[in-house]
DNA sequence: TCGATTGGCGCAAACGATTGGGCAGCTGTG
DNA sequence: CACAGCTGCCCAATCGTTTGCGCCAATCGA
């Protein structure tokens, strides 16, 4: 990086380190001009100073370890090279892969993200977003839609500030999600075609586009084959591991014949209920089929192998950035579906004892 | 939230958002009136004008959802009310738990974080902080220290910028860690007490002191109950679930008499692992004793419930972040260690089948 | 009635960087 | 030699907020 910062020079900030004025003094010219010169690199060589004076003044930036307030840069330039991000958590696995697809392409494009919880709740994405805003970020990313009425939307809306949907659609808003009804109809597809005619869902939170896709593709080619889901049999639940736990446990408690087969809309809430039939003397791939979404990398990993829908969690951040990114430039934004997988392992094809 | 933004106001940003010269043309008053009204509410009432005009100032920015510009703020306050947080991967379950204890806390106290990841690469931490530096953060929390030379320190010693390491601690900087060494005994303490003998461990990468410390506790205790570690079953890994494959790969390759047991120095690396001695056909917990280290979540909800260390990750977060906040203002910065424990199950204490 | 005190606000100068406009000094041409 | 055109740089305004200083008017005491 740099040399320490000397303690002798003028025009320092109050934190001793030097500003472009501290620059310009000691190449001699004008600040104007060491901001041109500075700046040049970047911007297409309009109006920048001679060569040699622009050497003499990025050589001397270097040497002092220069490095642009990037507030005072961007109260000025009404320019953060900031983006906003909102997600439920960033302990979610799924979430946080996302988000890093999300700002491996900001940096490509010399954007800085800014990442918040919300925890899905109101009041916090209120207060995070508001804070995004107080930011000045050009941008925002939002991993916490809800399906139907969402008054932070609006908000952005109403405010003109440029903004995505990422993983959760909502509405017609632009976005980048995997296409999870198609996921679902995977899912079903593939225990149909195992032979389990009664089967069970954990179904998510009820207010993430995720969840209920995933369950309606599911439910409609359960219909379609004349097997349609016996309604006790489709709980709610948390994302996470407990979520899936407790939903299972409730599944395990319904009266009337056995389900032979789980889908879960989630892979921690997969890993939860694993840990359920576990605990009920239950061998899934043996006495229970089970199958996971989002294919996270334990899955594969699990002394059990967790079959899973594969949705490529961090092109759907890139994505979700460069159509934000676009949008930013004024162009117009037009949402973006990928396209999910099927992974068959032993969780629903039944346990292969290795040599 | 507020109100939608109204066109026809005096004084808008670029952006159309009222500035405080909206709030305060609006309530009939000087910008620095609006100024002190607005900011009254945190510092102790010194120099504010009369109870009306607070309140009518603050009712007019309600109702305008005026936020101020927290860049244009801290440009004129030299205070940002940010911290940095560098770590090396947020998809890295164990420092996301991490960031969102320091990011709770920072909270608190009114201070937001930015967070940022390096990928234990220098070149990445390198920029990550110059770009921490140029966003003039008030003080950076590092998940990702190097246990011997770390430059990145040293930079942020020579320009003053208060920091805390978190996780990893380095030479006598200010730190809040885990005391890996008790954690690496009281594994070690575990299998030894369960009857191993011929141990293995993975060791994770030889730049973090949670690896080493882990590492020479566990060597410590075997040494003294005299049964010192074969160098050959010592083999360094990266922390995650594939890392951990390849090294337990190689403990199997290795000649002599093979391990009754394995100390993973991460869990990810151990599900790795698992997977491994799955794949060789061995089953984990009764073929050979597994443990792992942090107790993430999904330790106790796997088919085969993983025995690990436990660590406060959440409670390091805010604690780390306390730290910071004392040193910012200008206190003296002690180091932190909190304690760990043991969470036995099935990987290591062996197989029982429920009724 | 008048001077002293004080409460309530306004004024203007910052903070650090950017940028349109403009002013020198140079070269080249007729 | 005069003038146009260009190059290379400086000037000053500006972004939105904060804050030391000081003004004005109201209040009080004598």
């Amino acid at each position: 990086m740099s040399k320490p910062v000397r303690d002798d020079l003028p025009h320092l900030d109050k934190a001793g380190r030097p500003t472009l004025a501290t620059v310009a003094t000691l190449a001699g010219v004008h600040p104007s001009t060491a901001s041109r010169a500075l700046s040049s690199s970047l911007k297409g060589g309009v109006r920048v100073g001679s060569a040699d004076t622009v050497e003499r003044i990025r050589r001397i930036a270097k040497e002092l370890g220069f490095s642009r307030n990037l507030h005072a840069a961007g109260l000025r330039t009404q320019r953060t090279s900031l983006a906003g991000v909102l997600v439920p958590r960033l302990t979610d696995l799924v979430l946080a892969t996302i988000y890093e697809g999300i700002d491996e392409e900001a940096r490509h494009h010399g954007y800085q993200t800014f990442v918040a919880n919300t925890n899905d709740d109101e009041a916090e994405r209120a207060s995070k977003t508001d804070m995004l805003l107080a930011r000045q970020v050009d941008g925002i990313v939002l991993g916490d839609a809800r399906i139907d009425h969402d008054e932070i939307i609006e908000q952005l809306q109403a405010r003109r500030v440029p903004f995505v949907l990422v993983s959760r659609r909502s509405q017609h808003h632009p976005s980048v999600t995997c296409d999870d009804y198609a996921g679902g109809r995977l899912a079903a597809q593939h225990l149909l075609d195992l032979g389990h005619r009664r089967v069970a869902v954990i179904a998510g939170e009820q207010y993430a586009s995720t969840a209920l896709d995933r369950l309606q593709g599911f439910a409609d080619v359960y219909r379609e084959a004349g097997h349609p889901l016996a309604p006790e049999l489709v709980v709610p639940s948390r994302f996470d591991v407990a979520g899936g736990r407790r939903a299972c446990q409730q599944i395990l408690n319904t009266s009337g014949a056995a389900p032979t087969g789980v889908f879960v809309v989630n892979d921690f809430a997969a890993i939860g209920a694993l840990g359920t039939l576990r605990s009920a003397g239950l061998t899934a791939g043996r006495d229970i089929a089970v199958i996971g979404y989002n294919d996270i990398s334990l899955a594969s990993e699990l002394p059990l192998p967790l079959s899973s829908i594969r949705s490529p969690l961090h092109d759907m951040g890139t994505e979700a950035m460069r159509l934000l990114l676009a949008g930013m430039e004024g162009a117009e934004m037009t949402s973006k579906t990928l396209k999910p997988s099927l992974a068959a392992r032993e969780s629903t094809l039944g346990i292969s004892t290795p040599a």
